[in-house]
DNA sequence: GCCAGGTCATTTTA
DNA sequence: CTAAAATGACCTGG
């Protein structure tokens, strides 16, 4: 029964199938669709059925590829709430509008809803007022009525991935200058709230004192817009979000959630408790004469909320001591405002400061950071390391190797290597291996092969995040004759991240990294020994837990935006076209990829990537972020399971899983 | 080349 | 409707 799991998707099968269900038909939004760019326009347009040009252009690129001058077409701007609300609704009257019907309107007596203990008045009954006007034919059929109002696990990780989705994609298209700078800002953040918000692609819209259903205690967030779609701060640069609350007599505010970056400065010594400075300019800008803070806005919130003594989220803006271009926000849970006063700010104007203590009984996410950092600076050592580096010297960044649980000495021994050997070559006649680029490759240059071999695609943004899973990523290699930085080449930069081999509870040995990591990074290639399939079958399988295999069946995923949040008509494939299967054990030779265990909802995926070395080209496995990862969060993927689709054979290479994530399949490998 | 600090455009909510 | 805000990206000068 185990079979039935995992019977998605067939890596290799090459058809680059669309997943139908996903597909929802959203006419064109009247005139204001956007233009599309031309490389999205050619695959909608079933020149490659699949989205996707067939493996074997290879050879002959040049006639078959695009054009080689691009006409920028403009996107247009997106639809804003105001347009909508102006513009008479165009009814479907199709199936394709929400499924709120189904999931239903027992919004108000939802078991799952956490006890709130004031009502909140007309803001938020005028935001669902709007909710219901955006329900109709226009926004995409993903995110119920009932989930705009209240998220869960699933849907704040569906909400976070399409908006970051579709950022990569803007930033692609603002570096290829397939974008209208014209149109709309020149922020990809904001462009993709813009269509998060036009398309109500949002949930926990309903705001709330406490806990935000399905954000959890230790998340991370690189942008505050990320923190406004899953409703966990709604002010996209206040730092403090309140509401109007109404008592049997009265109405006033209440503090919801704080964002603390570490702009005032605020005292961030103890991990349980914040220093807070209240909100406003110490001095009037024309004067530039000093002034106090006055009592209003977040500041008369912050007030109440400490006579009310509720529960305020706070949000904690870091920076890694040592590299500081690392910046990002980690929830904290839940604190309570013991007690507040006026002090002298620095330009000598009044400014309030609150007392935040956290609630006991709350896992740890802000004290995680705070030690991670005393073992970067030194001043604390790291309890149960056994090994500083365990690649030798092999990575660039020092690979430590922890055992805090139990008296074992490390995993048995092994070459640390992060090459891929014995590998097979596609044999192909090429005329060249690589492109002619001056220097680097540029995105939006079609006349780079490479570029090309990607429908034209650079797939990777300016800071080296992947835009998109793809069937197979084209690299620059040594062979290309632009440079060894080209940004095309990020699978081939070595580990950019500190990383620790460690000791799990029940799981063996396991991977995770000490700084957090944006969705779509680079963490490491599949290094090891390509093992020969005919070899396999002779020896009636391997047996060989260090092993990656592409011919097991995964699970089908959706990383890649929904289309119609673009009103594209289909999705680009995400399913993988490999020739012929590539089987990897690192066994003997490996690198950190050997550690990372396996999970049913992983946070890492694997992507193959192709470049030419030697006059040939090599197939490799490149891990990347599925989502953003905190500090010290264990890396997995999905293992997939051997093919025992024909029943013959028992599942008995199959292993018990431990992942304990809500949507366990029970077994893998 | 690195940074700190200034500036600009932008979205959110009350 | 407008203003304020603990943004984010970019530019400049030391």
């Amino acid at each position: 029964m185990e079979e039935g799991l995992c019977e998605n998707s067939v890596p290799g099968s090459g058809s680059g199938l669309v997943d139908k269900t996903r597909i929802v038909e959203v006419k064109p939004l009247r005139s204001l669709a956007p233009v599309l760019p031309k490389s999205l326009q050619l695959s909608i347009s079933g020149r490659y059925p699949s989205g996707f040009p067939p493996f074997v252009l290879f050879g002959e690129p040049v006639e078959s590829q695009p054009s080689p001058t691009p006409i920028p077409a403009p996107i247009r701007s997106y639809r804003k709430p105001s347009d909508e609300e102006e513009t008479p609704h165009e009814v479907n009257g199709d199936t394709s509008s929400p499924v709120e019907g189904v999931n239903g309107e027992s919004v108000d007596d939802s078991p799952n809803r956490p006890s709130q203990p004031m009502k909140s008045c007309k803001t938020s009954q005028k935001r669902r007022k709007k909710t219901q006007d955006f329900g109709g034919s226009s926004s995409v059929g993903v995110i119920s009525m009932a989930q705009r109002d209240d998220g869960d696990r699933e849907v704040v990780n569906l909400v976070l991935m399409n908006f970051d989705s579709l950022r990569r994609r803007f930033c692609q298209l603002e570096d290829s200058k397939e974008l209208n700078t014209m149109m709309g800002t020149k922020r990809p953040d904001l462009r993709a709230t813009n269509v998060m918000t036009s398309k109500v692609f949002r949930t926990n819209m309903r705001r709330r004192v406490g806990a935000v259903p399905g954000v959890e205690i230790g998340d991370i967030f690189f942008l505050r817009m990320e923190m406004c779609h899953v409703g966990l701060h709604a002010q996209s640069m206040s730092g403090i979000d309140y509401m109007s609350v109404k008592d049997e007599f009265q109405e006033e505010t209440v503090a919801l959630s704080i964002v603390s970056s570490g702009v005032y400065d605020n005292d961030a010594e103890e991990e349980d408790i914040l220093v807070y400075t209240g909100q406003g300019e110490n001095f009037n800008k024309k004067d530039k004469h000093v002034v106090d803070q006055k009592l209003q806005r977040g500041n008369l919130a912050l007030d109440r909320s400490t006579h009310r003594q509720n529960e305020v989220r706070v949000i904690r803006g870091l920076r890694d001591a040592v590299n500081k271009h690392a910046k990002f926000y980690v929830y904290d849970g839940l604190y309570k405002i013991q007690g507040s006063w006026i002090e002298k700010g620095k330009s000598g104007g009044g400014v309030f400061k609150y007392k935040f203590v956290r609630l006991p009984g709350q896992p740890s996410a802000f004290a995680v950071w705070k030690s991670i950092q005393k073992w970067k600076r030194g001043s604390s050592s790291r309890t149960g390391l056994i090994l500083a580096d365990l690649t030798t010297g092999v990575e660039t960044i020092p690979v430590s190797l922890v055992n805090d649980v139990d008296n074992e000495k490390g995993p048995s021994f092994f070459t640390y290597s992060n090459s891929l050997r014995d590998s097979k070559p596609f044999s192909m006649v090429q005329s060249s291996y690589g492109c002619n680029c001056n220097k680097t490759c540029v995105p939006g240059d079609l006349s780079c092969s490479c570029i090309q071999r990607n429908e034209g695609d650079f797939p990777y943004i300016a800071n080296g995040v992947l835009v998109s899973r793809r069937p197979l990523v084209h690299e620059c290699g040594p062979m290309c004759k632009c440079f060894p930085n080209c940004k095309n080449r990020v699978s081939q930069t070595g580990l950019k991240h500190q990383m620790e081999v460690f000791k799990t509870k029940d799981r063996g040995w396991g991977l995770r990294s000490l700084d957090p990591i944006r969705a779509g990074t680079f963490i490491c290639e599949y290094a090891g020994e390509v093992i020969d399939r005919a070899k396999v079958n002779k020896n009636g399988g391997y047996n060989d837990e260090y092993v990656f295999d592409t011919s097991r069946i995964y699970n089908s995923f959706k990383w890649n935006y929904e289309p119609s949040l673009l009103d594209e008509i289909s999705s680009s494939s995400e399913d993988y076209t490999i020739p012929s299967p590539l089987i990897i054990s690192s066994k003997n030779f490996g690198n950190v990829a050997r550690y990372m265990n396996h999970s049913c909802s992983p946070n890492v995926f694997w992507q193959p990537v192709l470049y030419a070395e030697n006059n040939q080209y090599f197939l490799h496995i490149a891990f990347f972020a599925l989502r953003h990862i905190p500090p010290m969060a264990e890396l997995t993927y999905d293992y997939g399971c051997s093919d025992h689709a024909d029943g013959s054979s028992a599942p008995q290479g199959r292993k018990k899983c431990l992942c304990g994530s809500a949507k366990c399949r029970g077994s893998f490998g």
